[in-house]
DNA sequence: TTGAAAGCGCTAACAC
DNA sequence: GTGTTAGCGCTTTCAA
């Protein structure tokens, strides 16, 4: 591959003020310019990033760190960071580490190798051992999704109590006076919030929550399955339901209405996080949107920050999700 | 960052040393190696693969290139590249395209600039353009999923013919006689074959393939409501119908329900691709399945070929696609 | 078995 | 305004 010096060699110049031009960081006389730029032209030459990053120590490329590609809301996560990432000219370096802590741990290793110029997770698996890798490195780190707490890391997080609060908000709206949830693990932080902002919603309405109507699992349509199928076995009535997630909200919707229940008619039904699918199910669902554009351009804004030695401000960012009202909740316009 | 010379250092070796020790390149003495590493642990050295990619002339990233990162089927391509890159050790950068060949020309110049180790494609936006982009470099490129014409750039497809073969078969043996299809632009080769195969199997059959049953227009949701609009508004009568991809079969299937027609019960509706929702969409949708793992497997492994110099064989590989029976074709189940 | 030295392609100080 | 030179961090001959 041409380089540089064969680029001067063909303009008659020396390597630097082929630099010089490419980089536009002095003045070149036009007509240096003009016969460098006709050589750079004629050999069509590429500028090695691998060289110029060695020395200047600095590359354009970032990594992001997702549990699993092919999950609707990680999906938008990547979608929206690439598109922040590419505005501001970085690349994307992704890695799956499946939720596992040694693929974690393999993938900031190889990213810190590369000498990238930042990570952001989303959804670390292991607390304490980013934190170990982070020590041992000064490249900006941001959590994105997962509430973090590490003086080096800032993170950009939803505030999922307040989520809760309007599921619950709208399901009461609606008219429901039995609501049931089906919840992402208890382990994890945010389902924890989450359900503490709709439980301390409903119980403010005078209704009470009953602990029968909560379901907790993963945030899997298998999980919205495995809910409706536990409160229908248990003879339970219910007239509204919240999924802690879209996929959990489809799998309930399909298995009430498997079971002749319909919704919105007779479950009033949402979900949250508004992924794709959530407006292309039938019927379309309600749901609790997250903020995804805003949380991934802020990760990667904070990322260049930390690039260029400016201080965060604030540490944490919690972003408001906002209500997204469809069809799975509409009981007066009945669908069927 | 800690550079192999201060690791030479701090064990009182020379740094080419240090480098047989981490590459395992030549017979180091017991002793010095134990010193070395001890060295290595104690400073906690990451080597620079800046640097190293540099010197060797080699790098261990590849890109892919999608025109739209959020598309289901993008998705999974994106989930299986990562897959196959990863086994071998490769890092996976990716470019969106979004459907424009100067993003498009960007994103490979970019690629080039950093010396990766080659380029996949997915669907390119325009060919001549891609083209011209490779003779002017001798980076392994991979076309999947579009034939594309190029002496020095091998292709993995699907069987998009058989794709339609088997769609009609299928709805043809649920007892459909008149079948309706909603398919992608027919701008797009793998469009008119996926028609071409569906129109011939039915007309093989003894049926007409009514060029009113017949809706183009774009892979996505709202063009299968389109479609579906279309009939119904025009009178039409139909008892199945296959959209090009799964986007439109659930947007088919939404309005068609909206209107009060019952899906499998009155028509039996397909889709294409498999992405992950047909299966949780109520009713379940029957598709044609892309392997997409082998797909993506495979354009890694010609990348690593292509890499190591090898010869391609066959230069294009076209993949068959398979039937997954669900719900939405199922007139025996009947849902409802 | 180990070290010295050159060089991958680039930029930036320093000269002129 | 332009050229010379050193060096980013690594590997690899070549010598010892």
């Amino acid at each position: 591959m041409t380089s540089l010096k064969d680029v001067a060699a063909l303009a008659g110049v020396s390597p630097s003020t082929v630099s010089r031009v490419i980089n536009g960081t002095m003045h070149v006389s036009v007509a240096t310019r003009k016969r460098v730029e006709a050589a750079i032209a004629e050999v069509n030459y590429r500028p090695n990033l691998l060289a110029q990053s060695l020395r200047l120590q600095v590359t354009k490329n970032i990594g992001l760190l997702v549990p699993e590609i092919a999950h609707p809301s990680f999906n938008l996560v990547i979608k929206y960071i690439e598109k922040s990432a590419s505005k501001r000219g970085l690349n994307l370096l992704i890695c799956n580490t499946e939720n596992d802590y040694r693929r974690e741990a393999q993938a900031i290793d190889m990213l810190l190798r590369q000498r990238i110029n930042g990570i952001i997770f989303s959804r670390v698996s292991d607390e304490s051992h980013v934190t170990s890798m982070s020590r041992s490195s000064n490249t900006p780190m941001v959590v994105i999704d997962r509430a973090f707490h590490n003086e080096k890391i800032p993170n950009v997080i939803l505030d999922n109590y307040h989520a809760g609060v309007l599921a619950a908000k709208h399901l009461l709206a609606c008219g429901c006076t039995r609501i049931a949830t089906i919840t992402g693990s208890f382990k994890i932080g945010l389902s924890r919030e989450r359900y503490q902002g709709f439980r301390d919603t409903i119980e403010k309405s005078g209704l009470e929550c009953d602990p029968a109507l909560v379901h907790e699992g993963e945030f899997s349509f298998e999980n919205g399955v495995a809910g409706v199928k536990e409160f229908l076995t248990k003879g339970l009535k219910f007239d509204g339901l919240w999924g802690q997630n879209d996929l959990i909200a489809a799998g309930a919707i399909a298995t009430l209405m498997r079971n002749g229940i319909k919704v919105p008619h007779d479950v009033a039904v949402m979900g949250m996080d508004d992924v794709q699918f959530a407006a292309m199910y039938y019927p379309t669902i309600t749901t609790i949107a997250q903020p995804y554009q805003q949380l991934c351009e802020k990760a990667v804004d904070y990322i260049d920050k930390l690039t260029n030695e400016e201080c965060i401000d604030p540490f944490q960012v919690r972003l408001k999700p906002s209500l997204v009202v469809r069809e799975s909740t509409q009981k007066e316009n009945n669908l069927f």
